[in-house]
DNA sequence: ACCATTCTGAAACGTTTATTTCAGAAAAAA
DNA sequence: TTTTTTCTGAAATAAACGTTTCAGAATGGT
């Protein structure tokens, strides 16, 4: 009984993400949030909370986003090799093309050290990708694709800390070409030898 | 003629780089600058000007100190290889000691895409950074402490982006024995294989 | 149609923000 | 000592901040 919600939660809270990831949590005033959201003050504190509860709304909003596209893309390629390589080329697309950083690193250094709540999140999320990464590396080491030699759990760790140092050359340097090279870089040293 | 300054410029503006440090840019206000300086507001926007170029004194100075660490680190070593070594794990122990982040890394993360002067004055000292732990790689190289075989910019740039690598995870998950360990891994990469 | 409930819009709340102002204290130069 | 310049301290400014309030519109259930 009583009225409905206007407005489609989820896809509000996107839109709000789109702000946060823009400008980072302290540089994004509640009135930033209200124009992007395009509903009333009082609707979004009603329907989810204060600043900072629609923080951790996004933050995960934003990884189940990431995870879920990171599994897709593994869905739609032939080998577990495959998947890898399209996975890290893409990421360094992406670097080049959103004038964005990553909210989840950005959110790291930014805010994951004074607020346990997020911190939480992207440490659990940090550790489900890594898990996904380890997985699909250690199909392609047992499907032959790749070596045996390396250790697919430190493999993944590596990746993963390579997305975050290129983003950091891109908004340094903002030379595509330099993270291309490193993007390649990467998928040789993964390829099997020879 | 007139009256002296009270206060010592650079001293104070090395307070002020701990509460940026600390709490980041956005999250920083006046007023902690001011208790954390001990000076007048009217001396500090007299002398250094607004929040914003105090902060970019304050990067400044983080970079300077930074920089001249390092070299002071490897100019007490007996070799390349030495100095590589010992940056290699004062870092890592930095990291795990160290509650604040890196300024130079929270920086480019929440304010270098926005602020032009920020990123120009990090993107420089990074470069300069990497000139040097190229120029030490090399020399270890030329040494016949570790082996040509690799490229001596794409390892210090390896290096480099590794350090970042070791503090998002610390500060997700708070493992120093996990940061050791990679640190480690790293420093036995480098070394002469056997 | 009616009631109960819930959402909406705009205004108001008290703080905090970054920055400016200015009278007067301090000290270098004459 | 006088003059002149500069710094200092506290108060004031206006705008922006996150959050709350509340009358009234809207819509579900009965």
């Amino acid at each position: 009984m009583g009225r409905n919600l206007e407005f489609d939660k989820e896809e509000t809270v996107k839109k709000a993400m789109n702000v946060f990831w823009e400008k980072g949590y302290n540089a994004t005033s509640m009135q930033d949030l209200v124009d992007a959201m395009q509903i009333n003050r009082s609707s979004l504190y009603n329907t989810i909370g204060d600043k900072q509860q629609l923080f951790h709304e996004c933050v995960s909003s934003y990884i189940d986003q990431v995870m879920e596209e990171a599994r897709q893309k593994a869905a739609n390629e032939k080998s577990p090799l495959q998947a890898l390589i399209r996975i890290i080329s893409d990421k360094a697309d992406w670097i080049i093309e959103s004038d964005k950083g990553c909210l989840g690193v950005k959110t790291i250094f930014e805010v994951a050290q004074n607020d346990e709540t997020v911190r939480n999140m992207l440490c659990q999320s940090n550790d489900v990708y890594l898990k996904f990464m380890t997985d699909l590396i250690q199909s392609a080491m047992d499907a032959g694709e790749i070596e045996h030699s390396e250790d697919a759990g430190m493999m993944a760790e590596y990746i993963m800390i390579s997305f975050t140092g290129w983003k950091q050359s891109y908004i340094l340097q903002g030379n595509p070409i330099k993270v291309k090279k490193m993007a390649d870089f990467l998928i040789k040293s993964i390829m099997p030898k020879g």
